[in-house]
DNA sequence: ACCTGAACACCGTTCAAGT
DNA sequence: ACCTGAACACCGTTCAAGT
């Protein structure tokens, strides 16, 4: 993209460039799209230049979610009452996920989910502080609400992961399901998708209700 | 294994048999075991043998995790209350997702979740009508309680996933952590893992008594 | 119907070599 | 210090060909 290529020397490149190359790879491909060569063409550099950066895919991919990571820890939190603000703070978890989701599935897939949102969890622990939820307690009201959300992360994303050979949908699933110890109308509500958003809600709710006396 | 190889013909093999070896595989060598040459080579076949049989990897892992899948659903419910078998279900859930890790991380990877837990969602539609709790409500209560699992999976499987550049183990991350805004006492909690039954117990229980009345 | 080898278009990674 | 090409050891998949 800069100037004469493919000489041999001089791409001006530093390991942030590279991570945030691969980032908005990712935002724009998925993780599918993160590859070490499409990168490199990219960035109009040799594959192993790539290497010499960050040195390895894993690396990379440990690196970019941590950039992530940081910049969805700038966020304002609302809420008069200690709960309301943890319920904001949950809230915020899971629409800002859904706003990165290529990178949040690509952390979910490697395993680094708390990698991403550890800066999430360190104000969730703070609101919680000032709950007065702390010690084991306050781990386990923390564990609890991260849990949840995670949860329901996993439902959101089935909704647009690679289109598998069909029948990978619970709707679709369930549209081939007939029982007659289940009632028809709950079988007819199961093929259509609940009101994610609402049962995020009430659900969440539910289990900071549980872990957050008032 | 079984006789005269690669002369041409006569494998005696049949997709049944290459769904049961591609479980075996999985089971016991995680994802990434799961090679088209890696399984042909353990069937004494070659590659595209397979292809014949299956069609395609995707194909195979679809119904793999199927197979695995309708060997889960087979369970007797103890409980007294329809509250308590809705509890067990998804306890039951819980354990036989732990117990085939390997193949419930793959069917997370692939996004096939929906796929793998079919059965026993109809058992939990089945109890929660037997609770009077049916048509949307059923569907909501049935998804809340799904999602709360599987957000507890999540969790539970960030322990073995593979080794990543450590950073990956929440424990690991809160090591780091220093936050004058956060009781120590916490951030010392957050250093060693929950008791992730006992979490899980409440958390389900709280989830549980929100979506089905006594 | 069932199985084969050869080949294609990809991967991540290493390494000796250049400037 | 920064960048390169060649090469290795893998992938999934297709296809014409054998019996």
């Amino acid at each position: 993209m800069v100037d004469a290529k493919g000489t041999g020397h001089r791409a001006g490149l530093d390991s942030a460039g590279v991570i945030e190359a691969a980032l908005a790879l990712v935002e724009a491909g998925g993780a599918e799209a993160l590859t070490m060569r499409k990168l490199a063409a990219e960035l109009g550099v040799a594959t192993t230049t790539i290497y010499w950066h960050v040195g390895s895919r894993d690396e990379l991919i440990s690196a970019l979610i941590g950039l992530l990571s940081q910049r969805q820890a700038e966020i304002e939190i609302s809420g008069k009452t200690p709960r309301d603000r943890v319920m904001c703070l949950a809230r915020h978890v899971w629409t800002s996920a859904l706003a990165h989701r290529n990178v949040t599935a690509l952390a979910h897939q490697v395993g680094a989910t708390s990698l991403l949102e550890l800066p999430l969890e360190q104000a969730l622990a703070r609101e919680l502080d000032a709950a007065g939820v702390r010690g084991e307690a306050g781990r386990d009201a923390l564990r609890a609400i991260v849990m949840c959300v995670a949860g329901f992360l996993v439902v959101a994303f089935r909704s647009d992961g690679r289109a598998r050979a069909m029948q990978t949908q619970p709707q679709e699933l369930w549209a081939t399901v007939s029982d007659d110890r289940i009632d028809p109308s709950t079988i007819e509500a199961l093929r259509t998708p609940p009101d994610l958003p609402a049962l995020f809600e009430t659900t969440l709710r539910a289990v900071v209700d549980t872990f957050v006396p008032e």
